[in-house]
DNA sequence: GATGGTTGTCACGCAACCGTAACCAAAACC
DNA sequence: GGTTTTGGTTACGGTTGCGTGACAACCATC
């Protein structure tokens, strides 16, 4: 299935070079100048990844991406910013604002198309039905539920939040700070360790399926969800 | 090691000034005034990317660039175009032709060495997705991960910060200073003795798919990771 | 206001990991 | 051939990072 790429820059040559980039790699562009014309792009059809410039005339990509998460239609819509040399000291706030990867301009056109794959094959196993299964688990976004087989598993409202985060974003570590941000969001303080204590309770629910070897610790770095070995 | 660039371009002040940036970012200039030169100069030696002007006198650029793409020899070599601002509806063929990037005169030197740096990196297993493949090893940034062939091999995080320097770096020598600075960072202070130890535990888990060769001693220099003998 | 479930924090313990020193092997030098 | 320098290898004490269990605070529901 074609997937739709939702591309805001305000400078024209980038826009066209990306757009055509795009269809080559059979996806479809949607096109913004501004943080205004991407929030009416979303309203008429949510794409499938949003990327977004740091400069943008009037609110900054950033801004918009903060947005953009909170609005429940693209709060699932994975970003990526472009981002130009020297402000790349400023990912600690993109990480914060649930940006899922970066393009530090300039950059060649099959960089970013494959920056661009790698993040769709990630949030890959979603159909678009919000149904992802993954290494015998399947979570239902929708219904909110969680699968093994036939069973269903009860599992608590952060529990659920962690999982989903990382079934939408497998096969890639999330330090405990990037963890907080993306499923706790980054308003609210709480200790890193507590990251560790919610793996153990869900590593605990998931145990009685054998599926607990699902969430793997990389020493120093943090967590990751893997379906494979 | 040395990098030559092919610069194909029939305004001498160009080339003069692109020569003048390309030297002095340790890369050797190869010039050629239309296409006829640029085809002996291939033939003579096969540069590491070629610069190509839009417009030049007998073949077009972009013609030029089909040829190359169909020689054996140059078929693999990345080609970035420059082209003058209104020349941009035609990116459309380029991109069919196989070019790989586009600057746009009036370009500042700067940029330049930039967009040349990125396709290059490129061109040397690292695609931008932050997974770089060399000598039969395959280093997985996101995932935080290595593998060798179909297999994942289990590595402790100084070896893997290491290792991940090392390929990021390939092909270079870098003393036990150097090293501590870039893999340890350089506040704490430990001994240079250390860096000894850590690379021979990471030939040692490197040993067991026969790899650990790929880590070479200079003596005298320092360390260095190649992927060539 | 009692009950059951969920959440964040802490303290403890263990295993993995790290840095250092000491010793051994191999070059390089005279 | 002997000495010096340089790097390889090993062993070990100390540290750190993570898993775990316990617990108080909080919330919703009845």
């Amino acid at each position: 299935m074609q997937k739709r790429i939702l591309v805001v820059e305000d400078e024209s040559s980038i826009r066209d070079m990306v757009a055509f980039a795009l269809r080559k790699a059979d996806m479809e562009p949607m096109l913004a100048a501004d943080a205004r014309e991407a929030q009416l792009a979303v309203a008429a059809t949510v794409p499938d990844l949003i990327l977004l410039d740091w400069m943008l005339p009037g609110m900054s990509g950033l801004e918009l991406a903060r947005r953009l998460r909170k609005e429940t239609l693209t709060a699932e819509v994975p970003i990526i910013m472009l981002t130009a040399r020297g402000e790349e000291m400023d990912r600690v706030n993109g990480l914060e604002a649930g940006v899922d990867d970066y393009v530090v301009k300039p950059f060649s056109t099959r960089e970013l198309i494959a920056r661009i794959k790698a993040v769709l094959r990630r949030s890959h196993g979603d159909d678009g039905s919000g149904v992802i299964e993954l290494g015998g688990l399947k979570i239902d976004g929708p219904a909110h539920r969680v699968h093994a087989g036939a069973d269903t598993i009860a599992i608590g409202p952060t529990e659920y939040r962690l999982l989903h985060f990382f079934m939408t974003h497998a096969e890639r570590v999330y330090s405990r700070a990037q963890l907080l941000d993306h499923v706790w969001g980054g308003s609210v303080y709480v200790e890193e360790r507590t990251v560790d204590v919610h793996i153990r309770r869900l590593r605990q629910t998931l145990q009685p399926w054998r599926l607990d070897g699902l969430i793997q610790t990389v020493r120093g770095a943090g967590y990751r969800f893997s379906a494979s070995a």
